[in-house]
DNA sequence: TATAACCTTAAAGTTAGCTTGAAGGTCAAC
DNA sequence: GTTGACCTTCAAGCTAACTTTAAGGTTATA
């Protein structure tokens, strides 16, 4: 199939798979005599896994590393690099969860400055970074 | 103070606040006769606070618009800029959580074949990002 | 035959939040 | 009087993952 087709059954950009091969992530099987772009089955599955790759947090540079030399999935590689991954992502999650909490006292707090009619005091800032428990 | 007393009180680097000046997020409220930026204790503030706002979420972009025109922070438009945030904060960390259960799900799969000594087969990709809940 | 919908390449632009570099002025200490 | 640590401005560079533009070749259809 021609990139277009592709694009359309992928619902990847035209350009994006460009740009993918460019990297040396994704190289079209053949090229027709016109110099088309000819993918095969192969090469739409692999431009999948390249975005379920992403979707799991892997950037365009990591992906590659998932392969050995001889373009083959490496699964201890694989495993090893999902567990990190899972971690990372382990991570972000508390911290996020330390953020909200941090929204969620900072609107408490200023919803009662508000009710009792008075302004945030911008000089006590660090009264209330400890208050919300920034820092 | 100098530019480079106010970095090292605040651990922000001088090219940074001079980048901030820069989007009109805070100027010095003096020049000394030589030229130099000269910041008060206000202006300290001013700068964690910018730094506390990135660290809720807000973009160096959304910054100003929590004030209004005289300079002064605007509760209604930051407890409901604060809602969004909040709001935007536990989307992704549902997202999160599923992506890292969508790790492990992979993790699990993969050690299973590896244990049969089988290989991950690449074709079978849809089925695979079935058995662990994508898309 | 013409026109629209494809395809090609190479290079430049985009976004955010900085950092780095070049070229030079200021100031305190030795 | 010179060395070194500051400060100044303006411009360019950086990263990631694309997107856009320009200039041109190919193909299907009316």
């Amino acid at each position: 199939m021609k990139i277009g087709e592709l694009a359309k059954l992928t619902n990847i950009p035209a350009s994006t798979i460009r740009f993918y091969e460019s990297k040396g992530l994704l190289t079209p099987t053949t090229r027709s005599a016109n110099g088309y772009r000819l993918y095969t089955q192969q090469n739409l599955e692999k431009l999948q896994l390249i975005k379920f790759s992403q979707s799991l947090g892997f950037s365009l540079n990591e992906i590659p590393l998932l392969r050995n030399e001889n373009g083959e999935l490496n699964h201890t590689i694989i495993i090893e690099r999902l567990e990190k991954k899972q971690k990372e992502a382990d991570i972000l999650i508390e911290q996020m969860q330390k953020k909200s909490q941090r929204i969620g006292s900072l609107t408490a707090l200023l919803n009662s400055y508000w009710d009792k009619g008075e302004c945030l005091p911008e000089s006590k800032l660090n009264e209330l970074l400890e208050v919300i428990d920034y820092k």
